[in-house]
DNA sequence: GCCAACGTTGGC
DNA sequence: GCCAACGTTGGC
């Protein structure tokens, strides 16, 4: 059983389309600098799953990801105190949750997304999941897992 | 562009 | 160890 989590981005920052570019080879989710964040990180498992949102003006959930490599150190970080996970890109969502819609759904109003809107990295409870997958248009029982 | 919420820093 | 000041994030 995997865990969930939800990475945010902003699109000028790192968008979903470089990390769909990235391909198999994935890419690391660096310059995380919140302890937070970056325990939520280090408590990953590869296969874990994860859902990439883009924050700043779209703000919504745009597609799914996969932890590839589990925590290893931010390779951008002198100081040793920074970690990151690798993600790939599995699927996008057909119908991109936004914000405002996540906030509409009373199944989803405790999500660390809406209640700690500033947190970078975090974690989606397994109802959230599949609510968030099924609400997007896409089935979360067919979603291959390694 | 503004501001609320949150996290971090540093003086005491 | 407390808390005021400051910086950053992100929704609006």
């Amino acid at each position: 059983m995997p865990n969930y989590w939800l990475f945010k981005s902003e699109a000028e920052t790192w968008s979903w389309d470089q990390q769909v570019a990235r391909g198999a080879k994935g890419e690391a989710w660096n310059g995380v600098r919140n302890y937070q964040a970056r325990n939520h990180m280090r408590a990953m498992k590869k296969g874990d799953l994860g859902f990439f949102y883009h924050s700043g003006g779209e703000r919504r959930v745009v597609g799914l990801v996969r932890v590839l490599n589990e925590v290893h150190p931010d390779s951008d970080d002198e100081t040793g105190t920074w970690d990151c996970v690798d993600l790939i890109a599995i699927a996008p969502l057909p119908q991109p949750m936004t914000l405002d819609r996540i906030k509409t759904e009373p199944e989803l109003a405790e999500m660390v997304l809406v209640k700690n809107s500033r947190l970078s990295v975090q974690p989606v409870t397994e109802s959230e999941w599949k609510t968030v997958c099924k609400l997007g248009g896409l089935d979360p029982s067919k979603l291959r897992t390694p």
